[in-house]
DNA sequence: GAGGGGGATTAGTCTAACCTAACATTTATC
DNA sequence: GATAAATGTTAGGTTAGACTAATCCCCCTC
């Protein structure tokens, strides 16, 4: 049924030291829970493309080493020292994304995929140097904060495209990083973070939304449109939901 | 007695996806027999840091996927398809040490141990636009040779400086570099490639070696002085033996 | 050609992380 | 409040790669 067998590395780079699987762990345990929020163990098999099995097992360890507070049948939380961990993978990722990006014109549908291998081998002092090359970003190539040093991270919420209402302009500030073809798509599109939006009109029942983005019309559907995060502009009243 | 419990990773960069352990037996073997030679297997778990027993048991497994020909109790040779991995495997460790060095301002002593993680995560696509970025390098910052994308590698070998005759005059070529203790000692010394030794006098019997540095007299031990590769220069005559 | 010494191998364990199949628990529904 | 559906967990197996302990094989010496 997944992906069969596949062999894990201990990291060294620093601090104390987990092994990559754990990493994807409690990073995928973060995004899910945005922090805090308790999560399924179910979803986390599904993020991480696993059985649900590997996942009560590897939970438990987690929880063993600290990483994770658990209780049977209950949900999955982040220790603080989860979270660090969690933070740091992050800030991992998203410098090399940036710095990929950035230093090395790599384009951004291929940064994701290379990051999440490099993420694991980097250590902090590279990353911090990434970083330093590049001026501090303070988001990755798609918008995503970038975690502090001191594990600090900018968690404003943000609504998507598709909740946006007709007549409402906004500024793209985050899109879904994962899904090369869709990020070549946005990119033809020229929806990337920066760039301005304005709704013309959205049909009912899940229909096509139309759009005005720099200066051209185009009209996407709305599983699309809710991949892409955007901030309202100008409109005084937040848009309805 | 050793390391104890570590875990690996299944690369999946472009190619055959070995795994970082793989790799790392392939370029200890390549490095130890240059390419070619019989190798035993004491001499890979000696540079591997790991027992005889294990090299033994890893060794059938690459013998199965066909990257090395192997009989038991006779040494361990590359085959082409393992030579090949290993150069490729070389390369990404070279062109990453040059590029930490070249682009991040990476200290000389720090590079080895970082690529030695990197080089298994990297694709080859990185690699390459690592290497284009800093001017295709040819050597990394010890001075080992960098092999091309097509797998070709300078296998020119050198003389030591231990080797090297009273009033000799020679350029640094390489150094080895997986001590960083060695390297910051070379590098306050000035002992670094491109730099210019002579040699004015050699105590017998494993005595010092005096040297003309970049204008300033020093003097090294034979064992520090085995692990730099010069090229002579001017003198007519190769050095004695 | 009989030992010995040292290098090399096998035998048997261990661990992390995965899997499938079977079972348990919670939640939703009537 | 019983039962079905959905969700989660255990049991047991596999793999790569490491380890220790015990043994084997080659070759060198006498």
């Amino acid at each position: 049924m997944k992906a069969g067998k596949r062999e894990h590395l201990r990291l060294e780079h620093g601090d104390e030291s987990l092994t990559g699987p754990v990493e994807d762990y409690l990073k995928a345990i973060y995004e899910i829970g945005r922090g805090s929020v308790s999560v399924a163990t179910n979803d986390i098999a599904q993020r991480l493309d696993l059985t649900a099995a590997s996942v009560s097992g590897m939970v438990r360890r987690l929880a063993e080493q600290g990483l994770v507070s658990y209780e049977r049948y209950k949900g999955v939380t982040l220790t603080e020292s989860g979270r660090r961990a969690a933070l740091r993978t992050l800030r991992r990722h998203r410098v090399i994304e940036a710095y990929l990006s950035g230093a090395l014109s790599y384009p951004w549908d291929r940064v994701h995929d290379e990051a999440e291998r490099l993420e694991h081998a980097a250590s902090d002092e590279l990353v911090d140097r990434m970083a330093a090359a590049i001026g501090e970003p303070v988001v990755d190539p798609h918008g995503a904060p970038i975690p502090s040093r001191e594990g600090l991270m900018d968690e404003t919420e943000y609504f998507s495209l598709a909740e946006l209402g007709a007549g409402y302009a906004a500024r793209v500030v985050r899109v879904s990083d994962d899904d090369p073809e869709m990020l070549r798509y946005l990119g033809d599109l020229a929806i990337t973070p920066g760039s301005e939006v304005v709704v013309i009109s959205k049909a009912p029942y899940e229909g096509p939304i139309s759009l005005r983005v720099s200066g051209s019309l185009l009209s996407i559907g709305p599983a699309l449109a809710s991949q892409v995060l955007v901030a309202p502009l100008i409109n005084p009243e937040a848009p309805a939901h």
